[in-house]
DNA sequence: AAATCGGGGGG
DNA sequence: CCCCCAGATTT
């Protein structure tokens, strides 16, 4: 089977599925704009994110940062400070540069067509081909997961839909049903359709406008697509965090720039290599633990405390699990509290800002929720107000 | 082509 | 427990 065959039945499929797509389609706050800026902010939201989840956010965001130039104008950190809590912070991070590339290089305009979207940082092929298709009327496809999944399923594609050829095959087929007017309420309506009909495991084949046409329905098999490639096993790590605290407030340092979460804060701490993963607290002997402590912590005023707390006994806890989409932290922390020693932490304290105003932080425990704090440590935020109620 | 990069929803 | 989600970028 190719494009050409599939030509015949296009302007068919495509009415009936526009016929629907006005009848069903969900009230999104996106979908009331026609602003290219809050089109390409809710497309990034959207990658890899349900619209549930982006609801919040998008609002949020566009009332903090209402244009490119705002957008520009704004700090990473004020940036980051909003998307946390989303996942997937390079998104951020882009789109941040991709405004900032915007007003320098475009004059604050957005691009307006595919080519042109794709030279912004945080911009492939899907997010181009959306807001050039939606914003700006351009007649290119957007392939996203749920449209490999509706196509997949309509053609019966026995092949991995991850290659290049399945995404070439799919764009000419999709280009040769979608019509002239209106490219973007048909990419949209093949999207709604695979995120509120055609669903991975139950599709409502009997509401679908489009099953006359599928060869899935009408071969009963439509369960076995997408064909997906196998997936790499998760990574097991544990990691050894450092909860150093004064009172009502904690220690914190920026991640580093590349990675997970980049850019974002954290308690200090090492990821363990050589100690089991599967039980409960690993036993760490004192000179290893200074050693973790100094690794994970680049000033050497808190040792000392380090060396006291260490006589007091069992200092370790957790743990608590946490799941990226490759890795997975068995998370154990220990906590310094400097509160211990009144006479020396105040100047210890001052010595860290003064070193480390960039990399380190202090913060209140109930402030925890006004920065770019990784979930995972939210978690451990949580343990501690558990632990001393 | 494979690996990296979060977090939440749903079976 | 798994898989999936309006993916992009690097290796």
């Amino acid at each position: 089977m190719d494009a050409a065959n599939d030509v015949a039945v296009g302007h068919d499929l495509s009415s009936q599925l526009l016929t629907w797509y006005e009848r069903e389609k969900r009230d999104l706050p996106w979908r009331k704009t026609g602003n290219p800026y809050a089109i390409w902010v809710s497309e990034v939201m959207l990658q890899q994110t349900q619209v549930k989840t982006v609801i919040p956010y998008y609002e949020r965001f566009l009332k903090l940062f209402p244009s490119v130039d705002q957008l520009a104008a704004a700090s990473l950190e004020d940036v980051l400070t909003v998307w946390s809590g989303l996942g997937y912070y390079s998104r951020a991070r882009r789109m941040w540069e991709g405004a900032r590339y915007i007003c320098d290089q475009c004059g604050g305009r957005m691009p307006e067509n595919y080519d042109s979207l794709l030279l912004v940082p945080g911009i492939g092929r899907y997010t181009a081909g959306a807001i050039a298709s939606i914003a700006f009327g351009q007649r290119v496809a957007a392939i996203d997961g749920n449209v490999l999944r509706v196509v997949s399923r309509l053609l019966t594609w026995s092949e991995p839909v991850e290659t290049v050829r399945t995404h070439r095959h799919f764009n000419d087929y999709l280009m040769a049903w979608q019509p002239a007017s209106q490219p973007g309420i048909f990419n949209q309506a093949l999207m709604e359709l695979g995120a509120t009909v055609c669903t991975p495991s139950k599709p409502e084949c009997s509401h679908c406008p489009l099953a006359q046409d599928c060869q899935g329905y009408l071969s009963g098999d439509f369960l076995r697509y997408p064909v997906k490639k196998p997936k790499a096993k998760r990574q097991e790590v544990t990691r050894l965090t450092f909860v150093i605290r004064r009172g009502n407030q904690v220690y914190l340092q920026r991640r580093p720039e590349q990675g997970l979460l980049a850019n974002l804060w954290e308690f200090p701490g090492v990821e363990l290599r050589g100690h089991s993963t599967k039980e409960g607290l690993p036993s760490i002997s004192y000179e290893e633990f200074l050693g973790f402590f100094q690794k994970a912590v680049p000033v050497r005023t808190f040792d000392e405390c380090i060396r006291k707390q260490c006589e007091l006994g069992p200092i370790l806890h957790g743990p608590v699990w946490y799941t990226f989409s490759h890795r997975l932290w068995k998370i154990i922390w220990a906590i310094v509290d400097l509160s211990i020693y009144e006479q020396i932490a105040p100047s210890l304290i001052k010595e860290a800002n003064e070193n480390y105003e960039e990399k380190g932080c202090w913060i209140s425990v109930q402030d925890l929720a006004l920065i770019a704090l990784p979930v995972a440590f939210k978690a451990i935020a949580e343990e501690l107000k558990n632990e001393k109620s």
